[in-house]
DNA sequence: ACGAGCGCCTGTCGGC
DNA sequence: TGCCGACAGGCGCTCG
């Protein structure tokens, strides 16, 4: 499920709390509980036991879709991918079907990590470079510039959506966002990233950064059973739209396979040349 | 270097 | 109603 816009909400909830749950700032681990042992994908079930119990919690940023939870000694790292989310709610509660990691503090509140489809992972590690280490730039920071961008895209020769759906290309972006963000800078999802002239990529610089931006502002979005809480998912303006009019031309939207991932763009729009 | 195919998982939806 | 295939906000691995 979640994209940057998803992570980061995720974040801001832990940090800030909402009613009824609390900001998992400065709250102590008392012991944790490993429902689905290949949630974790270091160190041992044994070793993370031991070492997370005691640490306190004194952050939670993100880099990319993982969300770094740092504690006193260590980083608890937590990537989402498909269909993660995190809940703190009370130790009392009756805990969720598919919770697969439970931290419990030593207050009445718990951190659960809930992943229906058990892809979601989790590290604990002294040093996050060692899991993040490879990602690329960040997009919505400052030194994420138009001018670096040009410079990664001439480097390879890729179809658009490939590149940006890598990860060591530009951290973040995933099926919707991409397509959104090639819908707004009309360009085709097949498009070869060398291909790109300067203008070009000037406008699909700023269309990551707004789609990114607006989806953070509307808590990211919420498009079936899998995640609830979003409302981006009523400005999408292309994905999970196909045969619905453009809304520049009226084209139907299109729906193509790149990737193996549904790929939603307009064919009047986003031609491909040649 | 690039991209296709598959595996990992559970659940929903539509067609018959 | 039940069954079956397609599909789902991700990513790591192989192979050509």
């Amino acid at each position: 499920m979640p994209e940057l816009p998803e992570v980061e909400t995720f974040r801001r909830y832990l940090l800030q709390g909402e009613t009824g749950s609390p900001s998992i700032l400065g709250k102590k681990i008392k012991d944790a509980d490993l429902l689905w042992e290949r949630t974790l994908a270091a160190p041992s079930p044994a070793d993370f036991k031991d070492r997370i119990r005691g640490q306190f919690v004194t952050g939670v940023g993100r880099r990319g879709k993982n969300l770094l939870i740092r504690l006193s000694w260590d980083t608890l790292i937590i990537h989402l991918r498909m269909s993660g989310e995190l809940v703190v709610e009370e130790k009392t509660n009756p805990p969720g079907k598919h919770y697969r990691l439970i931290l419990n503090f030593t207050d009445k509140y718990r951190l659960a990590f809930n992943n229906i489809r058990k892809f979601g992972r989790v590290w604990l590690v002294e040093d996050p470079v060692q899991v993040i280490g490879n990602l690329g730039p960040e997009p919505l920071a400052d030194d994420f510039t138009p001018e670096l961008f040009h410079q990664i895209l001439q480097k390879h020769s890729r179809q658009l959506k490939y590149f940006l759906l890598d990860q060591e290309m530009i951290a973040g972006l995933g099926n919707i966002y991409t397509d959104e963000a090639l819908y707004r800078a009309k360009l085709h999802p097949a498009k070869k990233t060398n291909s790109v002239n300067s203008s070009e990529t000037q406008r699909l610089w700023l269309s990551i950064r707004e789609v990114l931006q607006e989806g953070i502002e509307n808590q990211g979005s919420s498009i079936d059973w899998m995640y609830q809480g979003g409302d981006y998912q009523k400005y999408l303006s292309v994905y999970n739209l196909e045969g619905k009019p453009c809304k520049y031309c009226k084209t139907p939207i299109k729906r193509i396979k790149i990737a193996q991932r549904s790929t939603y763009f307009c064919p009047t729009c986003q031609p491909l040349p040649e």
